[in-house]
DNA sequence: TACTAAATAATAGTAATACTATCTTAAGCT
DNA sequence: AGCTTAAGATAGTATTACTATTATTTAGTA
């Protein structure tokens, strides 16, 4: 028995064949996100992916149907990635703040390679995303409940739950944390190369962006103590 | 002289010859935006848009050198004309508590079609951007500084100075204007399409976004005077 | 050892895409 | 009438996004 890499689940319908469990599928992974933060969505093919790992573009397509099924599949790996660290990190926090502090690093750590996984480099999974995820939402009805919205979902909750946790009275707990993680991705892609749209960077960005999160989160954990009025 | 038609300015690097100033050219932003919120970025063609407006692809291709650059021109577009409207409604709001209901009435009515700008949809315009228009962010440094960062940078101070109009001391503006206009964008788009992601949707829907985008930006309007400790 | 099944490699082919080029016609101005 | 500019008409090309077929390798198993 070989030993076991940590694989994080994907939805079926966002692959053919489960690029984890080969190796052919893995560099493929590996290497498709490579080439995609190299190229750009439009700029990214099959043959070149092909070339670059020395297989025949026909066999990448017994993985994915098309390029657009790849991206969204390597989008919810990188949600079920982050909701997995965010789980992780949970098992070890129990006190309320602990928990608040706990979720603030993760937000502000995204984009950080971990060896954890090794045939995937987090750094530019997280580029991709960033930049290219929005290119993968379903535009048809018909890929709306079925796909890659799954595991995003299922990220919100994770986050959502820990805002209740803290107040079960907020209203808002899912609209926060897709505020929170959106605006983390956001300056963080801003900070190292949009540096006029945010106060977010040079030395101290990550510290500020941790404070800036804080900031957004505050209203929710004040437990409507406190009123603008 | 003809009447005069509301015109937005776009940065000169988006076109190659300035769309607004021809009839062909403002039928092919109209037609344009429909098309790519039918198709998508990558199912739409000059083609395909030629054939709608009845004229040849060669012809679009005298305004822009590709189906990229009219992406990024009509996200300048909209984001000018966010900022119009914002600029609109501060001249008769000078009031602080004012300022801010005006700025979230912008905000929360955004995607609604304003019949001021006769050859484009801002409804279906608003819809494009948003699915759309992370695949417009430059890549590459060579596009970065040139591009569509100018127009959104301009709005982004705009919002920030409302915010640091009301709270001078407030450390990140830039920042929470991105993250309120990316959120608003977000839970709009949620609300409309994918109601298992928010809270915000159903009849109150826009009551509530209003609401939730008054608590993000709640902690910058009041002045420090209140902690979470 | 041979037999079978599955994954992959190797190769070919096709309609559509993303352009570029050129040439003609029409519209507007002096 | 002559000039300029925008637009129409048409053609052509390398690349893309696939699909199909056949051959080869690999692994399990009777």
């Amino acid at each position: 028995m070989p030993v076991q890499l940590l694989t994080i689940k994907v939805s079926k319908g966002l692959y053919l064949r489960d690029p984890q469990e080969s190796e052919l599928g893995r560099r493929i992974i590996g290497e498709g996100v490579k080439l995609l933060d190299k190229l750009g969505f439009e700029g990214f093919t099959f043959k070149k992916l092909g070339t670059r790992i020395g297989s025949p573009e026909a066999s990448i397509y017994r993985y994915f149907k098309n390029k657009r099924q790849f991206l969204q599949y390597i989008t919810a790996l990188y949600w079920g990635w982050i909701k997995f660290r965010i789980d992780m990190i949970l098992r070890f926090h129990k006190g309320r703040k602990e928990r608040i502090e706990a979720l603030l690093s993760v937000l502000t750590e995204i984009g950080t390679d971990d060896p954890a996984t090794p045939f995937v480099d987090e750094k530019l999974l997280c580029r991709v995303v960033m930049s290219q995820s929005k290119k993968v939402f379903p535009i048809n009805k018909a890929e709306q409940e079925g796909g890659c919205t799954k595991e995003y979902r299922v990220l919100l909750r994770s986050i959502g739950d820990i805002i209740l946790s803290i107040n079960p009275k907020f209203k808002f707990p899912l609209a926060l944390s897709s505020t929170l993680l959106s605006a983390a991705h956001e300056q963080i892609q801003y900070s190292t190369h949009f540096t006029s749209l945010t106060e977010l960077k040079g030395r101290n960005s990550k510290k500020m962006l941790r404070e800036f999160l804080k900031v957004l989160l505050a209203p929710a954990l004040t437990q409507a103590k406190c009123h603008t009025k």
